[in-house]
Formats: structure tokens, C-alpha cells, sequence
DNA sequence: CCTTGCCCTGCAATCGATTGCAAACATTTT
DNA sequence: AAAATGTTTGCAATCGATTGCAGGGCAAGG
């Protein structure tokens, strides 16, 4: 009998039979107007006004094989970084009628989760992955499975298209910076070995080294690491203390700042610091610092642009890189003589 | 043709074929295997795991009438506040098998988004707004809506249940807190007078403040007006300068304390600071930054909690508050003599 | 041997929108 | 005037899983 008087929610068919039409015609002044004959389309807006017709979303992706949802996976939404990167992609994805689902790559206990539960096409049109050292080893092609890309981190060995910064060019504006006001004794404080971004990042900054020495500091990208490397330097002798700390992310740069201020070391009078990512905040700190700009946002809209394409069953590029940008701000100097 | 042979993904129905029974015991299997007997389950399963066989959402949701999705709506995805609470949501809501769909109420001009298109029973099982300025006035009581709480803001007037930090107490500590160290002039940066956050904090300061000299500063939660405000602060002849400035927000707490710095006022010595919410880099800082802690990742969870109770139809508090901490750390101490 | 009742299982309707196909009608061409 | 073409619309199948109802099988009780 529902099928007489609607309950709560009109349905195609209440529209229909309001305006007199059936309910495919209905369906066609929503999706395709042009196929309508003008009386008819504005009869049925008229029943959809009316009725305050809403689809049924469930409905319309049973039908067209759909799910109007990108899922974006990434190890930490706590942290800022990807937060911004999020917003840029949701509201990419939002202009184009999708929607944003965002899901822990990790346990709270640490371990990954079982991603296959979102590695399904009735769950996600596509997939945006932001963790590197997710396993994903044999998911690379199986064609029951939803596109994914890479973004900001990717994984080695596996055939997925990235969008990232360009992890090695920002390393070199960083560490040619520091060169170029004079410094030949660089430090580095590094993120996790096997991460791909601190890989590419150390490559970079050796290749602009040059003849410099380098003094590595073991890191993790949070501050704690950063506090740590800041112990670390004070422990060293003066003559092996690095002039210039290049940090590879901005929060170990304001921690090992943050330590060595406390222990009375001026930056950049004592020290030069520059750190990697531009965080909001950093330019806000006194001495703001100094460091190379991730344009965020820039590359949650990107991403999403390309899983778009992708779902849209376009080519898509390989490898998607943007441009670092070096915020030269107030950490850092000529050394001393 | 393609019930006999299928394309790439099982459905029901070839587990069944598969299995020798019909789609109706596959799926009771699945959902309420104690309903069938020991032999057929196992059979079933067997059948479920050689075919790899994956559920269909859209299918599920259509004739369950839901959707498996909870939406958050914020003003500010790239905050790292909300970030962290929606770490928290995100983790319990996926323990109960629901997503978390994100959303801005705001489009990328600042004006609000057409929130309807969240309002929807089709596509997302209940609704976690934290914009206490989301255009929200006609939809209170609305049947044919899925369940709606506010968590951090709320917006006055309208009733819907509330999750947050109990505002006014956490406005409270930080201010007895000044109090007992013997500050009797208290400067006040608030956020936006209309914000019901401001209100509250206003309120707690108010109270606690007593007898105590008060001068208020603008601000708008944001870096920008912390920075104002210490621009402010500096203009004030030096009797009129309150000695203690308790800042709504860390960020302006942050940007407030270094603009200070940069002119030469040390604090806590000349200027004690507090902040509030506790974001993670201020523990970072030197000095590091007394502040009002919030839980963020527990009013997170306790929004999951209770928004998933009201999608299971039971009764849920109005309002839910959840306890302050002050947060004893560097940029605090007795005035000066 | 016949009921009665319980346990399993299958049938078939249902959720609501989309779309290929063809009918009905209008318009143009020959 | 007949034929060809084009436009508009409806019919009915389809997407895939769930579930109320009823029937078959079997055991226990009379």
C-alpha cells in the first residue's frame, strides 16, 4: 500500500504520478532535460518542487554501478600536514559531485588496517593513498578494484601513478640556500630510513651539498625526534657542531630550535635552521623560519583532479610533480666568523 | 546472459549457484549464520571464500535503508584542531563499521555551502556539525532528516544535542590560575563576538576574574589577530598594559607571545601568557606555552558514541561536556614588583 | 500411524532509480 | 498521399541484497 500514499519521503514515481508522467521521464528532466519536451520538463519540476523530491542516493549507485565517494587513506589525520591537503581535495571533489570519505591507514595500536575493506568498488570510485608503508604490494592491477593513486608519499616497486612534491628539488633550494650564505658544514635531520620522502629529500640535499660536510641526525619528522636532535647537537664538540641545520620537516625544525634556544644558542646569530613544509605557524614564530613551502592544498586538488580523470577513464599522468618554493624568512644567515 | 557467466565480481547470487542453495541463505549466513544449520554455513562460506565474493554496499543500503556513513561538517578542514578530532571520531565510528564522510560548510568564497545536500537519509546515517554559524535554524525537529548533533560549537537557539569541552570552567582555570599568582589585570583575547565559543570563555573569564581588571583585545582565534593583538598591547601606555593576557585560542596565544618577544618583553617575566586548547607544537615552544588543554580525539569519540546511539535509536543527553585541564607549563608566573 | 511443532530453507516481493527499446505522434521529404 | 525521419514518452528489465511468509523434513508425542 506504501505505494499509494508516500510515508515520509517522495519517491521518482510520487513525482511522476503528480505531474502525470511516468517515472522515466521524471528521471530524464533530472539527469538528461534536453531529451524533454519544454511543457513536460517544467510539469515535473513543478511535481519535484512540490513534493520536495530528494533522490535516493543509494538507489541511483545500485543502478549506475557507482558510489559518488573518493576515499582518501592516509596513516595520521591528526596531523595537520595531511589536513590541509584534505581540504584542498574535498573541495575539488566536491565541485565535481563527489564525496570525501577519509579513513586510518593505522590501527590505534599502530599496525595497518586490513585496507581491502575500503578497496572496493562498491564502497569508492577511487583511491587516494597517502601512506607510504601501506601494504599494497599486490594491488597494484587487479581490475575489480577501484583506481588509487599516490599522493604525497608512494610506495617502491608498485606500478600506482603519484602526486608529490618534488621531495628532491626542495632539498636542493634548501641546502644551496645554506650554501650559498656560506655554510660547509651542513646538519641534517632526517625522517624515518626507510621513508621514501626522507630518502629522496637526502638526495637532494647531497647533491647540493657539493664539498660540505654533512652531519646527519636520525629523525622521524615530529618534534620530539627534533628535541632530540637539538640534545644531540649540544652534545657534540663546538668544531663539530653543523653552522646550518637543515630540518626535513618543520615541526623538528621549531622542537631542535626550540632546544637550543633554551640552551642559549641564538639563531641565526649561533645557528642557521631551515625546516620543510611551511606549516601555518612557523611564519608566526619569533625568528620565523625559514623553509621550503609545500603547497598544500595545491596538492590535495591535484590528486583529486587526477583520481577524477581516472574514474572518468582518462589517461592520467605517471608521475605528478609540484614545485617547492623556498620561504626565506628569518632563521637563517651568513656564519659567523 | 549475465546471470550464467559473471563478469568480473560475485554477487549473491553465484555464491548461492555455487553452493547449492538459494541467495536467501547465503545472506542469512552472512548476517545471521545462527539461522542456519552447521553443514549449509560451512558450505556457504566455502563458496563465499572460493569466489572471493565482496557485498555490494549499494545494494545493502538500498534495502536496509541506510547508508553506513556518518557526516562531519566543518568550517575549517585544514585546522589542525578539528583534525585531531576527527582522529578520534573516525577510529570509533569504524569500529562500529560506519564511515566518516567530511565536508566544509564553507565554499571556498567563505559563504556557507548549501547544507541540504548532507541532509540527506540517503547519504549519511546521522550528522556531526561543528560550525556554530551553519545556516541550520528550520531543521531541528525535521523527521525526514537523519539524526544531527553539534560537537565542539553549537549554534544558540536551536535544539539540538551538544558535545564539548565544558568552555566556561576551562575560561575558569586559566584565569584563577592568574589570579593565584597574583595578576589583578587580565587581558582578554576573545574570537568573534558572535561565536558561542567566545561567549562561554568570555563568561568563565568574567567570573573568575572578580574584582580584577579586565582589557579586551579583538581577535578571531586566528594567528593574524594574535599577532594584532601583541601589536595592540605594545601601543598601550605601560600602566595600562595588563600583566597577564589569557588568549582563546593557542594560535593566538602563539602569534601573541612572538610578537611580543620581537619588541623585547620577556615573558613570563614582564608578561605572563596563557593560551587555550593545547595544541600539540606549543609544548614545543621556548617557553613552552601554559595553556587550557581539550581533549580533542575524546570529544571526537564521545560525538561518535553518541551520534552512532541516536542512529541506534536510543536516547541521548542534551548536552554532553567534557572536562578542561590547565596545562602548568613556562609562560606563566607572579607580575613583577 | 497420525498430529503437532520446530528447524531450515526457498520463493518472491521489495528497496528506488536508470535506460534500451519501441510505440506513438509530429514533421519533413519525395 | 505515402514514406521517411525525428521527437517525445512509456514499458519493463535491471542493479544486488534482504526478509516475511510458507512449505518440507524430521522428531517427539499421542
Amino acid at each position: 500500500m506504501r505505494n499509494q500514499s508516500p510515508p515520509g519521503r517522495a519517491r521518482l514515481s510520487d513525482v511522476a504520478r503528480r505531474a502525470g508522467v511516468s517515472a522515466a521521464t521524471v528521471s530524464r528532466v533530472l539527469s538528461r532535460p534536453g531529451l524533454v519536451a519544454e511543457a513536460t520538463r517544467e510539469a515535473v519540476l513543478k511535481a519535484v518542487s512540490e513534493t520536495g523530491y530528494r533522490i535516493n542516493h543509494a538507489a541511483r549507485n545500485l543502478r549506475k554501478q557507482r558510489t559518488g565517494c573518493v576515499v582518501a587513506l592516509l596513516p595520521n589525520l591528526a596531523n595537520s600536514f595531511f589536513a590541509k591537503i584534505l581540504d584542498g581535495m574535498g573541495r575539488e571533489l566536491a565541485r565535481a559531485g563527489y564525496d570525501l570519505l577519509v579513513a586510518d591507514t593505522l590501527e590505534d595500536s599502530g599496525r595497518h588496517t586490513r585496507l581491502d575493506r575500503f578497496l572496493d568498488p562498491s564502497r569508492a570510485d577511487g583511491i587516494v593513498l597517502m601512506d607510504g608503508l601501506a601494504p599494497f604490494d599486490d594491488l597494484a592491477g587487479r581490475p575489480d578494484l577501484p583506481p588509487v593513486i599516490t599522493a604525497c608519499e608512494w610506495i617502491e616497486g608498485v606500478e600506482l601513478p603519484r602526486v608529490m612534491l618534488d621531495n628532491r628539488k626542495g632539498a636542493e633550494l634548501a641546502v644551496t640556500h645554506l650554501r650559498d650564505l656560506g655554510h660547509d658544514h651542513i646538519g641534517l635531520i632526517g625522517g624515518p630510513p626507510d621513508n621514501v620522502l626522507h630518502k629522496d629529500r637526502l638526495a637532494g640535499a647531497q647533491t647540493a651539498a657539493g664539498s660540505a660536510r654533512i652531519t646527519g641526525f636520525p629523525g622521524d619528522f615530529t618534534m620530539q625526534s627534533g628535541q632530540r636532535a637539538a640534545e644531540a647537537w649540544l652534545a657534540l664538540p663546538a668544531r663539530d657542531r653543523p653552522g646550518a641545520v637543515f630540518a626535513f620537516s618543520d615541526e623538528m625544525a621549531c622542537a631542535f630550535m626550540s632546544g637550543l634556544r633554551r640552551a642559549g644558542i641564538s639563531v641565526p646569530q649561533d645557528l642557521s635552521i631551515i625546516g620543510f613544509d611551511d606549516i601555518e605557524l612557523v611564519s608566526h614564530l619569533t625568528p620565523a623560519l625559514t623553509t621550503i613551502r609545500q603547497p598544500k592544498r595545491e596538492i590535495g586538488r591535484k590528486a583529486a583532479q587526477i583520481i577524477l580523470d581516472r574514474i572518468a577513464g582518462q589517461e592520467i599522468p605517471t608521475v605528478t610533480l609540484l614545485e617547492p618554493e623556498l620561504m626565506l624568512r628569518e632563521t637563517t644567515a651568513a656564519p659567523q666568523r
